[in-house]
RNA sequence: GGAGGCGUGGCCGAGCGGACGAAGGCAGCGGUCUUGAAAACCGCCAGGCACCUCGCGUGUCUCGAGGGUUCGAAUCCCUCCGCCUCCGCCA
């Protein structure tokens, strides 16, 4: 949620970054308008409001019977009026509500010019790019001549885009989290696992609704949804409170499982675990001060790059251009990670910086020195996306006897040194 | 799921139709005292919104949520939600 307030002080400056994402101005003039008709309305209303209590106050004061009738009468008429205008006032402000509610953040200045994926700006690069002296697999043939991933069992019981880990597979998840939580405890990340059916104020705080209702899984009878990412409930868990300056930042490393439909993904990453509807994922989640909030930002990048360069993995740093940024974050990076069995770089991790936006909607602030209580600011980063974290690390470190190494960070926790 | 009880500020807890956004206490913050601390004493101490003469200003809304009665509701009525106790069921 952008703040109505700038938008009503400096609106030329408002449209000319959201223009950037792609933002009709036309939708902020909408804005601008209902904001008006809004504050007018409040005003009557309060005016009216506060000669109904006057008066009703002067009623008990006593006076004689005649006076008595004369005061309920106004009163009355007052009345009346009031509720004339308050469904009005209602309806004005879940408009204004409404049409807020759909504007993304502002874009961070530096933030590439562009429409869509290609338009990312390669930042730096991690690892050393595997070569191989054989033909590669990839993690399906890997995964399946390993018995780890079985993909056709996944369909038959839970459809396309399902699949069953075993045995080392699930081994690894587990190495892979405790990897994670490890590096991220010194960190100050407080290792959470968070409830995966939230209500509806966390999707809407985080901004996963009302836009991208088509990609969450809603358990209607209960009027619950399940959760895309860990950052949803993250972010609840905060939610409505004013913090104390000294606590911040507050981190967490949030272990999720994760339920995504993919609607509109047809045909897309359609071989393999790549893109499935239900996966884990350690969650680095911050609530710091504004100020602070874009040297956290490059912290979980530079804390992603570790946990990914740390595995063996080869890999780049993209700054994603505003046309392809989601709706909270003002600048995202992502770590696209070289999978040789697609020859490419593809996204295993993701951090955003969402400054104030989600922090507004949810109604999360701390209080400052001077006793002001202010909106944080908050950021979310991938640690470990598992299952294309496994992906990444059977492609990589396989061997031509189909075998894959494990790496040393995850051996002690694995307990062998090869998937064989 | 059944029966009963309860939901008030960060916490405890009064208030049960008229100046209540709400006594009192605790915690917290500032100050006096002190070499320092403690104690004692004094003061401050919920959030949202709107307005303006932008001030430690004015108004308004909020006592689980929503609705109703009334000139007036934290207080009365209805519905819902949550918590506690007992019973049932289940892992």
């Amino acid at each position: 949620m952008l703040d109505i307030r700038r938008i009503r002080e400096e609106p030329e400056t408002i449209a000319a970054a959201l223009a950037r994402r792609g933002v009709d101005p036309d939708a902020l003039e909408e804005v601008r308008a209902l904001d008006a008709r809004r504050r007018e309305l409040i005003t009557e209303g309060d005016e009216l409001r506060a000669v109904q209590k006057q008066r009703s106050r002067e009623i008990g004061g006593a006076g004689s019977p005649q006076e008595r009738e004369a005061l309920i009468a106004e009163v009355k008429k007052v009345s009346a009026r009031l509720d004339e205008l308050e469904p009005a006032q209602r309806e004005a402000e879940e408009a204004l509500e409404a049409a807020l509610a759909v504007l993304p953040n502002l874009p961070h200045p530096e933030a590439p010019e562009g429409e869509e994926e290609d338009d990312a700006v390669e930042l730096s690069a991690f690892g050393a790019r595997p070569a191989f002296d054989f033909a590669v697999r990839d993690h399906v043939e890997l995964g399946e001549a390993l018995g780890i991933i079985d993909i056709p069992r996944g369909v038959k019981v839970s459809g396309s885009r399902f699949a069953f880990l075993l045995g080392h597979a699930v081994l690894l998840e587990f190495a892979l989290v405790r990897y994670a939580l490890d590096r991220l405890a010194p960190e100050g990340f407080t290792p959470v696992i968070p409830p995966v059916l939230t209500r509806e104020e966390p999707l809407y705080g985080t901004a996963f609704l009302p836009t991208g209702a088509e990609q969450i899984y809603a358990v209607e009878r209960d009027e619950l949804y399940l959760v895309g990412t860990s950052e949803v409930p993250l972010a609840g868990l905060h939610a409505e409170e004013i913090l104390d300056e000294a606590d911040l930042p507050v981190r967490y490393a949030g272990f999720s499982t994760c339920f995504r439909r993919e609607a509109g993904t047809y045909g897309k990453d359609t071989r393999g675990i790549f893109r499935v509807h239900q996966f884990d994922k350690v969650e680095m989640f911050s609530f710091c001060l504004p100020e602070r909030s874009e040297e956290e930002h490059a912290r979980l990048r530079d804390l992603q790059v570790d946990l990914l360069s740390g595995l063996g993995l080869h890999g780049r740093v993209v700054d994603i251009a505003v046309g392809d940024l989601g709706a909270s974050a003002a600048r995202k990076y992502d770590c696209e990670v070289y999978l040789p069995g697609q020859d490419a770089y593809r996204e295993l991790t993701s951090a955003s910086n969402c400054t104030d936006y989600q922090a507004r909607r949810l109604r999360a602030r701390y209080r400052d020195a001077e006793g002001e209580n202010v909106l944080l600011h908050t950021l979310n980063g991938t640690a470990i996306a598992v299952g294309r974290t496994i992906i990444a690390l059977l492609e990589t470190h396989q061997r031509a006897d189909g075998t894959v190494a494990v790496p040393e960070a995850l051996q002690p926790h694995l307990g062998t040194e090869v998937l064989a």
